[in-house]
DNA sequence: GTGAAAGCGCTAACAG
DNA sequence: CTGTTAGCGCTTTCAC
C-alpha cells in the first residue's frame, strides 16, 4: 500500500503538496493537482486513516457498548446507529459485555455489573473512540457507569440515573396506557394484566399506563387481575390459566409481552375457549412470535432503530460541540393490530 | 490525558525506559521501574494505542462485516466472535451492509450486491483492521467478494466460491437427514416436507437431506409430497392447507423453518385436526416460536455461537502465520425435541 | 502555489 | 541497564 511520501517522488513534489490536494483545503494549481492525481491512480495508494488519526486526535470512531448483542431490542438499536452514522463517515467500535451469559440475566447485582461495564467503558476509550453509545437490553435506570471524561457518552433504551446524560428510550407508560384504552374501547369492562418481574421499571411502567386507563375509564381492578410472570411463555400459561379459573373471568387480558400472550393462547386454547370470540388477548414487543400465532396477536411494537439513530444523531451534535436541549427523549411506540381482539 | 514524554519527566528517564518497563520486553532496574510505575499512578497516563498501532503496523483490530445485523444468525454469530476475541485482546470494528433495507432482501442481485459488499471491504481495510470476518444471514455459496491483498478474511455463515479461502458454516443437509429420520423412526410413511424458496440453497440442501433419508428407507415421495413456500408463516399455512386436502395426507410434516412450522399450526387447527395426535409437525432453525407454539415445536438448533467462534479462531490463526488445514469447516446442529410429534 | 520542518505518541535498533 | 536516534504516515504552520 502506497504512502504520501511515494505519490509526492512520483509526482515531483513534496508531501505537502500530496496533502494538500487530498485535503482540498488549499488551492494547488490545476498542473500540480492533476499529476498528484495521476499518480495516486497509477498506484494502490490509501489515506493512512491511523497516521491521520494520530495527528488529527480525532478518530472518526463511536464506540458502541452494548450490554449484550443476543439482547432482544439490540441489533436494531445497533442497526439504527450504523444508519446514522453511515451518512456520516463515522465507524463503530463495538464491545459487546456479554451479560447474558456472564450473569445470567441476574445482572441487577450492581457490584459485578458496574465493574464489567466501566472495564468495557475504559477499552473503548483507550481506543480513542471519538464519544461512546451505551445500549441497554432492558429499559431501566442506570446508575454507577464512569463518565468519561473527555469524550461524551449517551444512552440508548434506557435512562441514566443523572438526569444531565443525554438517554434516548421508548414511552412504556403511554404505550401501556394506549393499548389498554385499545381493549376499553372495544367494551372490554374485565381486563386483566399479566405482569413481567415486579422488580423491573418496565413492569412497573407498563403497569401504571395499564391502572391509568382503568382508572380513567372508572372501570375496577380487582387485585385478582393483575397476575405476576416472569417475562416467559411458561409463566403466561400459568397466569392465564389461574384467570381463566376466576369465578368472573377476564374478557381481555394484556400480557407485558409477547411469550407470555403466547402463553395465554396456549391456556385458553386447553380450556377449550376461543381468541378472539370468547376472549381478546394482546401482547407487548412485537417479537416474530406476534405474526406467527394463530390468531396473529395485536401488540406494541416498539422504536428500537429510531431510538439507535436518535442516540446516533444527539452524539454526533455533541461531537460537534453543540448541546441537546433536552437531555432525556421518550420516543413513542406504536399498535400493530392484528386479529386476537374483538369488541364485546 | 499523560502521555510516555510526561511519564519519563516525571521519573527523570527517557521515554525509551518508559517504553521498556511498560512493554516489560527488556530489563529494567527495579528501582527505575518501580519509579515510573510511580509517576503512572499519579497521572491518568493511557498508552495511545493509535500511536502503537501506526508504530507496529498492526491495530489488533478485526473487521467484522455483517450483511446485516438484524438478520436472524448475526447477533450470535458475532457474540461467538466477541467470545473468542475477548481473550485474545482483539477489539471489533463492526461495518454493518445493511442489505436488508437496501435489497428489500432481493439481494442475490449481483451486481449491486457485490458493489456494496467490496465497498464495505474497502472501508475496513483503509482503517487498517489486522483480518475480516465476514458474517453472511444466509448459508450459501458466495462469488464475487474481492479478495483483500494484505489481510486474511474468512466467511461466517456462508461458503466462499474459492474452496482455499476459509469458510465456516452448518451442516444443513445432514441435518434435514436427521430429522427426517427422526420421523421415519417414529414410524411415520407418509412425510410431507414444507420447502423455502426454490433458488436458496438452504432451500435445496435440505431437501437433498429430506430425500436421502426417506429413500435410505425405500419411502415413496410422490410429488405432492414437496410443496414449495417461501419461508414466510403464510406460505406454511397455504401449503399445509393443500397437504391436508390431499387423497392421501401425511401424517407428518417437515416444515424447513419455524415460522412455515406455525402456519401448519394454523392450518391444522383450522382444520380441526390434533397436533401431535392426528398429525407430527416438525421445523427447523429453533426461533423463539418454537417454543412458544402449543405444543412446543420440535426444531433444530443451529450453531450460530460456535460459527462466529470458529470463524475467530481460525482468523487468529492466520494472523499468527498458520495456514488451515482444511479451509471448509462445517459444524452440526442439533434437535430440538419438544411435543410436536408422536410415533404411530 | 509550493515545500521544509516540526511533531502527534510510540517502538526498536543501537551505543554507551 | 539506560538513553539517543530514527522513524511509522500524516497535517500544518510558516517561509519562500
Amino acid at each position: 500500500m502506497a504512502t504520501m511520501k511515494e505519490i509526492a517522488a512520483l509526482s515531483g513534489v513534496s508531501v505537502a503538496t500530496v496533502s494538500h490536494v487530498l485535503s482540498g483545503k488549499k488551492s494547488v494549481s490545476p498542473s500540480t493537482r492533476e499529476r498528484v492525481l495521476q499518480s495516486i491512480g497509477l498506484t494502490n495508494y490509501k489515506l493512512n486513516t491511523i497516521a491521520k488519526s494520530l495527528r488529527m486526535n480525532k478518530t472518526h470512531i463511536i464506540g458502541v457498548l452494548v450490554e449484550d448483542i443476543c439482547g432482544l431490542p439490540v441489533p436494531e438499536i445497533v442497526d439504527g446507529i450504523n444508519q446514522c452514522l453511515e451518512e456520516s463517515g463515522y465507524q463503530v467500535l463495538l464491545s459487546n459485555l456479554r451479560l447474558l451469559q456472564k450473569l445470567y440475566n441476574q445482572y441487577e447485582q450492581l457490584s459485578q455489573y458496574t465493574g464489567i461495564v466501566n472495564r468495557g467503558l475504559q477499552l473503548l476509550e483507550d481506543a480513542r473512540v471519538d464519544g461512546i453509545i451505551y445500549v441497554a437490553m432492558h429499559d431501566r435506570r442506570i446508575d454507577g457507569i464512569h463518565q468519561p471524561v473527555s469524550i461524551p457518552l449517551v444512552y440508548a433504551y434506557a435512562e441514566s440515573g443523572d438526569p444531565a446524560n443525554v438517554s434516548v428510550t421508548y414511552d412504556n407508560e403511554n404505550s401501556a396506557y394506549e393499548m389498554t384504552r385499545l381493549l376499553i374501547r372495544q367494551n372490554h369492562r374485565q381486563v386483566a394484566l399479566i405482569a413481567g418481574h415486579a422488580n423491573t421499571s418496565a413492569a412497573n411502567r407498563r403497569l401504571t399506563g395499564y391502572r391509568q386507563a382503568m382508572d380513567e375509564a372508572g372501570l375496577p381492578v380487582p387485585p385478582e387481575y393483575i397476575r405476576w410472570g416472569d417475562w416467559e411463555y411458561h409463566s403466561g400459561v400459568e397466569q392465564a390459566g389461574a384467570l381463566l379459573a376466576l369465578a368472573l373471568p377476564p374478557t381481555a387480558i394484556f400480557a407485558m409481552n409477547d411469550p407470555m400472550a403466547a402463553g395465554c393462547y396456549a391456556a385458553i386454547k386447553r380450556s377449550g375457549l376461543r381468541i378472539p370470540e370468547d376472549i381478546s388477548v394482546v401482547g407487548f414487543d412485537n417479537r416474530e412470535i406476534a405474526s406467527c400465532l394463530f390468531p396473529g396477536l395485536t401488540t406494541v411494537a416498539l422504536p428500537n432503530k429510531e431510538i439507535g439513530h436518535t442516540a446516533a444523531q444527539q452524539l454526533l451534535q455533541r461531537l460537534d460541540g453543540l448541546t441537546i436541549a433536552t437531555p432525556r427523549t421518550t420516543l413513542p411506540c406504536r399498535i400493530i393490530r392484528r386479529d386476537s381482539t374483538l369488541p364485546r
